[in-house]
DNA sequence: GCGACTAACTAACGATTGTTAGTTATTTGA
DNA sequence: TCAAATAACTAACAATCGTTAGTTAGTCGC
């Protein structure tokens, strides 16, 4: 474990700060007094605010891409590769719950490198797409709008941040199954 | 049909841009802009920038509270209480996607009627949650983690404001009807 | 025709914003 | 031991923020 520098810790105490009041509303202020320092001293360590931002979304959106790629290349079933992506999602859920939320309410403040996130963000979808597509041609899915099904698994995934820092560290090993049994069996009895 | 005042046209819009940049990063003058007028001229119609998040989210928010008490009081089996959720929140993101985005993602910033509308939120999901263990309870569910089941169920559902706008009208009488197989059945076949 | 209402305007307010300049104290590596 | 790097500080900048005051032009009911 290599010790966190200060540039670091800023950039945890602010995604920090944007998950409970979104990047907007947190001002170099609010970071300064949240690092016990003048705001003035913050850019002894960082560029700008918008750099801050930057360094929290794209670290989670490029592994998100280099865990598509993973799973694209290592599972054989369609139903494989879904439960592959369910671990992924909950994973970085579980490392960056923080950093995850900027990602989803705050990607849009990205300036320079929005076009960027977007690509990221649409090979995503695609591939995701892609593999649902599979498991319906092949048989292993039922035969339900891929838009919703693709809708409907993302929206889960995407909000498990919001969930996962009230759980233990018990129930999170728990959640994996279950939420895998939720999202492909159903609830139904 | 009754015609909009400008108040209402001047809340609409100012829901389509929280929707687009969030509350803290949208400027009286943006709103201004998109009206066509001074930002002064806006205090002619609203009281206060907060005043107008409060209606947009107030007013959706009890919405939900008030259909909430609908299903429990008319549907039977949990089953059909969870369909008439689905229809339920699929209904009100049709009617107004703009304004379900400032309630999901600026909620925060409400300041005096914060409280408020966290109680209404609370017993929403103790509603929700209500339904699903009684459920499980009866056999009519899957015997799997209660908080599983509400934090997927409640993901989508609040998700789907950013979706049905991609929709045309005709896919979305479809999308109900799909939500309801992916979210009850699963989609393993 | 006239007062009241509606809806816009210009000008400006104090507060807050992200950021820069310049300085100082402490720690570290050769 | 001493220069360099690290990490903090005070003071201040121009820009922008939500909002208020005061005014003006058009519209409606009587």
């Amino acid at each position: 474990m290599k010790k966190e520098t200060r540039k670091e810790e800023i950039i945890r105490v602010a995604a920090q700060l944007f998950k409970q009041k979104g990047y907007s509303a947190v001002t170099m202020r609010d970071l300064a007094k949240a690092m016990d320092m003048q705001a003035a001293s913050l850019y002894n360590h960082i560029n700008s605010k918008q750099a801050i931002l930057q360094d929290i979304i794209l670290e989670i959106a490029e592994a998100f891409t280099e865990g598509m790629n993973v799973v694209i290349s290592e599972s054989n079933s369609s139903v494989e590769k879904l439960n592959a992506l369910i671990a992924l999602h909950v994973r970085i859920a579980i490392n960056n719950p923080e950093g995850l939320a900027a990602l989803n309410t705050d990607w849009m403040h990205l300036e320079e490198k929005l076009d960027y996130y977007l690509q990221l963000r649409n090979d995503y979808e695609n591939n995701f797409r892609a593999i649902i597509v599979e498991g319906i041609k092949n048989n292993e899915l039922k035969p339900v709008d891929v838009e919703v099904i693709l809708f409907s698994m993302l929206s889960t995934l995407r909000s498990l941040y919001l969930w996962i820092p009230k759980k233990d560290a018990i129930k999170r090993q728990q959640l994996l199954e279950d939420l895998t049994t939720v999202l492909i069996q159903g609830i139904n009895k």
